[in-house]
DNA sequence: AAGTGGTCTAGACCACATC
DNA sequence: ATGTGGTCTAGACCACTTC
C-alpha cells in the first residue's frame, strides 16, 4: 500500500524560470489533480534527480517548498509523502475584497470618507508617525448582494499611494498597495467581538446591542514601515475568518 | 547609515546541532538582542561564509530560516537587512492554555464533561470517522483569575490518547497530545461571533443575549488524520485572538 | 543491512541593484 | 563596473527507520 509513485515529469532548462520551481510546479499539480494521492510515496530525491537530470539539492529545494506549503510530509528512512488532503491554503494576508470575490460574491463598495484628518494618539501610535501629522483617512461600506457587510476604516500615512474613491469602489485596499510598488511584508491583528452600538448597528442594518465581530490590523512592508492600520467591523451572520494554519516544524 | 554589522560569532563543530541552526540561532540571539539593529545589513554571504569557516549554502540555510520567520529581508543586489521591529512572532497553532499562561494568568481549567459518545453527523465530518462511532467529549471551562473566560467543547477520535481528567486540568489538550507522541500539522480554523444562548451565558458568567467570541477547529496530525474537532466561545471582554502574519513572498 | 532524508562542501554562472 | 543574492552542480558523510 501507499507505493511510490512514476510521475511523467520533466524540465525546461531554456525556460528562465527556476528548475527547482518548475519541478514544485509540476508536483503541485500532481497532487492537485489527483494524480499524486494523498499517502502516495514520492520516491527518493537521489532517483527522482537522476531521472530528471537535476542535482539532488535542486530536487530537495521543490520538495522543500512544498513540505513549506504543507502538501508533503518527510521522514527520515521512509520517504516523502503526499499529505491526506485537508490543505486547502495557509493563512495569507488577504483583503476581505479578495475574500469576497474568491467566494463568488462581487462584492461592492461605498466609499464614506476619502479625507486627510490629523494622526489621533491611537493612529500615531498605530503606524509610527507623529501626533497630529496628517494621514489619509478612509472609511467604507463592503456590500455583497446589495446588504452591507463590513464596515471599514483605515489610516494611510501620507504619499504612500493615490487614494482615488472611484478606485476604492472597485478594488481593494491591498491591490492598490500593490500596484503602487508596495511590498507587503506582514501584519498584527487582532480579532474580538463586541456588542454594536447604535451608530454601527445603523450601519450594518443590524439591531444596537447585536453582536459584531472586529478586526484590528497594522500591516508593514518589507523595510518595516507601517503602511495601514485598520478598524474593522463584521456582521457575524454574514462572515467569519476562516482559514489553515501550518504547525511551525 | 545602516552599516554593515560586524558580529561575533561562531560554530562548534563538535556539536550535535546542525552548523546553520547554530548560526541562525545566534543571529537570531542577536536580533532579539538588539545586536543586530533593525535595518543593519548583515554582510555578504561569501564573506559571511568564509569568516565562520563554513560554505556559503550552509550560511545561505541559516539565513533563510530567518527570512522564513519574518526576522530578515533579502534584496538582490542589495543584501541582507533586518527588519524593522514589530515582528514578534508568527501565527502558530496555539492553544489557549498557552496563550494564558503567555500572559502570565496562570489559567485553570474545570473539566465540566469527560465521556465517551457516539458522534454526530457533524463530529464524523470533521473527524472523518463513521456516524456513530465513539468519540471522546471533553468539556471544559477555562478561568483566570478566577473569572471564566472560554468554553470549550472538543471531540477526539478514540485510543489516540489518554484523557486523564487530572490532567487536563493542569494542563493544554496540546501539550498531552505532543507528549503522546503525536505530531501535530495543521489545522482549519473558523472564528466567528454570535449572541449568547441562556446556557452559554449561564456557563461564562455574561447575560443572555451578550456578543460571544466564537471559534471552531479541526486539527490534523502529519499523517493526515484529524485528531481534534473543538467548538469554542470565548467572552470578548476577557479574550480576543492576536497574530502576527507574514505574507508569503 | 539497506534505504531514506539531513547536513555539508567548494566551487560555478546568472540576474539584478547601485554607483 | 561592481557587488549582491538566486540558482545550480556533483559529490560526501551521517542519522534515522525499517526489515
Amino acid at each position: 500500500m501507499d507505493p511510490t509513485v512514476t510521475l511523467e515529469l520533466s524540465v525546461d532548462r531554456s525556460s528562465p524560470v527556476p528548475l527547482y520551481f518548475q519541478l514544485s510546479q509540476q508536483l503541485e499539480a500532481a497532487i492537485e489533480h489527483g494524480t499524486l494521492t494523498p499517502g502516495s510515496l514520492l520516491g527518493n530525491e537521489i532517483e527522482l534527480a537522476a531521472r530528471l537530470g537535476l542535482s539532488r539539492p535542486t530536487v530537495r529545494q521543490a520538495i522543500q517548498s512544498l513540505v513549506d506549503k504543507g502538501l508533503l510530509v518527510r521522514r527520515r528512512g521512509v520517504g516523502t509523502q503526499v499529505v491526506h488532503s485537508q490543505v486547502k491554503r495557509p493563512l495569507e494576508l488577504s483583503s476581505l475584497y479578495d475574500d469576497l470575490e474568491a467566494a463568488g460574491q462581487r462584492p461592492a463598495t461605498k466609499v464614506l470618507v476619502n479625507a486627510v484628518v490629523p494622526a489621533t494618539a491611537e493612529i500615531a501610535a498605530a503606524l509610527g508617525v507623529p501626533e497630529g501629522s496628517d494621514v489619509h483617512r478612509v472609511e467604507r461600506l463592503r456590500l455583497a448582494h446589495g446588504e452591507p457587510m463590513a464596515h471599514l476604516c483605515n489610516f494611510i500615512p501620507p504619499a504612500l499611494l493615490d487614494l482615488d474613491t472611484a478606485q476604492l469602489e472597485t478594488t481593494g485596499l491591498y491591490r492598490m498597495m500593490r500596484a503602487a510598488g508596495i511590498t507587503l511584508h506582514s501584519a498584527r491583528q487582532t480579532i474580538g467581538a463586541r456588542a454594536a452600538t447604535p451608530e454601527e448597528a445603523d450601519r450594518l442594518a443590524e439591531e444596537a446591542g447585536a453582536p459584531l465581530l472586529t478586526m484590528q490590523r497594522v500591516t508593514f512592508d518589507d523595510t518595516g514601515r507601517a503602511v495601514e492600520y485598520g478598524t474593522h467591523t463584521y456582521r457575524p451572520t454574514r462572515y467569519s475568518f476562516e482559514f489553515q494554519l501550518l504547525v511551525r516544524p
